[in-house]
RNA sequence: GGCCCGAUAGCUCAGUCGGUAGAGCAGUGGAUUGAAAAUUCACGUGUCGGCGGUUCAAAUCCGUCUCGGGCCA
């Protein structure tokens, strides 16, 4: 009996990827499960672009909209939560088509954590109140060779590079070799599509679907939202909506912002992927 | 019809005393193992609306034409 391989369906937003994994859910017995950051939120379905209803109806899907919108996701949750269901899926004969677009969550899903301590909402709120030279300053005099391979300009990079070496006592860049070497062996065993469409395709269909949102109750999410969201704020769209409702902006502009925050995504996004070289390119027609 | 203002990168615009031009946005490429739909780095040659003139030298001054916008008839 042979073991069953998860498979991986990823690619830029809009480009397509619920539909292809329904389908292909169908076609082999399989069950989907989420690799989107921001579908794992409950009420942010309409922004975020998750499968609808009757889509879901069709296969089971799992880890939409489960996560209260007031709790923060981060790439090892994500893991801990994806797992268990995985295993699952597979126990019980299935194929699970693992589907998103969060290139970081999937990385961690695919080819595990590093073993590095767990962020800390304390420490990060001290550092963001301190100047980025200083904090540079300090990673450079605790683990200079961390400091020489992280991009300095970027504040998010130099924190979490001082985070690990103030909460292990150990060298960040110490802790981040260990996990390097065993990454390319991973990637052989793994199965899976990076959907890939020319830009004006993509750009079009970006389009259609921010126009699609807007007019499907998009604010309506986000004004009931608006109240209770922190995490929800990072959303594509959310600000932009919220912008349109309180009457900032009007509905073209708040189109076009939106489609345009959309488009580098997509663009961050395709340069994420093309890194993965295990995934097979898949050119719809 | 007369007068005034504008025309510079895909878009919005800056450009000093004449020395052949640069910002923001958009776009493109990259980085990215616990915030990731986040964060961050790099990339700027374009008939300076057309034609003519002045000048060693014109986006810049002069004339004229075209196209916008405004005011007066």
């Amino acid at each position: 009996m042979s073991v069953v391989t998860p498979y991986y369906i990823c690619g830029p937003t809009a480009s397509g990827k619920s539909s292809l994994a329904l389908e292909l859910a169908k076609k082999l017995d399989g069950e989907i499960v989420n690799a989107d950051a921001f579908q794992l939120y409950q009420g942010l379905e309409i922004v975020s672009a998750a499968p609808s209803v009757e889509e879901r109806e069709q296969v089971p899907h799992h880890l939409y909209g489960v996560l209260p919108p007031t709790e923060s996701a981060d790439a090892q949750r994500y893991v801990t939560l994806a797992k268990p269901i995985i295993t699952d899926i597979i126990a019980r004969g299935k194929t699970p088509i693992i589907t998103g677009g969060s290139g970081l969550y999937l990385k961690f899903l695919t080819h595990g954590a590093a073993p590095l301590p767990t962020a800390d909402a304390g420490l990060r709120a001290e550092m963001d109140t301190r100047p980025l030279d200083e904090l540079v300053a300090q990673l450079q005099l605790l683990d200079p060779l961390e400091a020489s391979r992280t991009a300095l300009q970027n504040r998010r990079f130099v924190s979490r590079a001082l985070e690990i070496c103030l909460l292990s006592g150990q060298l960040a860049s110490d802790l981040r070799d260990r996990w390097e070497t065993k990454t390319t062996e991973i990637s052989s065993q793994l199965q899976g599509l990076v959907i890939q469409r020319s830009r004006p395709d993509l750009h079009a269909r970006i389009a259609m679907r921010t126009r699609q949102m807007l007019d499907d109750g998009a604010l309506e999410e986000v004004a009931a939202l608006t109240a209770i969201s922190r995490n929800c704020e990072k959303a594509i769209g959310f600000r932009e909506i919220r912008d349109l409702i309180i009457g900032e902006i009007d509905r073209a502009t708040c189109e076009e912002l939106i489609n345009a925050a959309t488009r580098q995504y997509a663009k961050r996004q395709e340069t994420w992927f093309r890194r993965e070289k295990w995934l097979i390119p898949h050119l719809p027609t």
